[in-house]
DNA sequence: ACACAACAATTGTCTAGACAACTATCGTCT
DNA sequence: AGACGATAGTTGTCTAGACAATTGTTGTGT
């Protein structure tokens, strides 16, 4: 009983179904090249999850969007969105408002604060994009983007618009 | 200043770059078949990883594993390999035995408890990895796959085998 | 033999992610 | 108008993930 042979156990290692091997990979994939937009983020002390909701509140100016709203557009579930905005709202990125019409809603915007730290981080998160992901072709990337788009269309919720 | 017009709101929100399109394509296709992955794990009150730590090693017997090396092996790295052995431990799924040679490592090991449980786990993963990826075809499986492998590949450590 | 850098694993601590329970408000039905 | 189910957010609490600092052990150079 050693640690010996290593590329042995590897070679054991196989699939149990193509599908598995697909997740797998997405998986792996996902994790390699999040470990360098994580590094990026953390120099703005943002997270990714962060970044994106700062994002889509720049696109949708000059409206403000409801919270659940919000939280339903972002690329990743996040059922900690209040906290979330607790955070940004703390360091002046966004103003949380309640809403008049309906004073069940809260109404979420970004500040000029936070537009001012989206174009700092703009130029950097484009060298780290090409970083990631430069090497492939244009014609891989969209292939990718396309079986991507193909793998998780029965999983997405009806009218979802996620970025 | 509502929440009316949603449509316009995502039509506004283009990528940056191909590269962010494809990034961004992927977190979200991950998130979204994860979320079943998740849910049948849950079930046997594992986590995805875990799951992956155990699948390695089985496929490691006889041999056991010493940590750091599992660690490197798991799709998603994990700097808490620690405590997650911890609790695998805790529920006799894994051994942990301090090695003779070299008293630093810790060598760890699957129980017949855990393959026990990898056997009841297999072939509901295996209907939740069809849910997740049965609608596309084996060519597109393959296609998906070789593009991963190759957008990944500059950020893969040397010799890593991570599956 | 002894100092010391390198290595394997563990621990402390902080933040993020997840689920469930809860509060406040709204719309509707009678 | 009053009751009631649905909706929008918030909070409590637990677990997982991340980074840095620490302990014990090994090999190497002098």
């Amino acid at each position: 009983m050693s640690t010996s042979a290593p590329k042995a156990v590897a070679e054991s290692l196989r699939f149990d179904s193509p599908e598995q091997e697909a997740y797998l990979s997405l998986w792996r994939t996902y994790d390699r090249l999040r470990a360098l937009e994580d590094e990026l983020f953390l120099s703005f002390k943002l997270t990714a999850q962060q970044y994106n909701l700062l994002r889509l509140l720049r696109a949708a100016r000059p409206d403000s969007v409801p919270t659940l709203t919000l939280a339903e557009r972002l690329v990743s579930r996040a059922p900690d969105i209040t906290r979330m905005l607790d955070k940004l709202e703390l360091r002046k990125l966004i103003t949380r408002t309640r809403s008049t019409e309906d004073r069940r809603a809260v109404l979420v915007a970004i500040t000029a604060v936070g537009i001012a730290l989206l174009d700092r981080i703009a130029e950097p998160l484009r060298l780290c994009h090409e970083r990631q992901l430069g090497h492939l072709s244009g014609a891989q990337l969209k292939s990718l983007v396309a079986l991507l788009k193909v793998a998780r269309a029965p999983h997405e919720p009806d009218g979802s618009t996620w970025a």
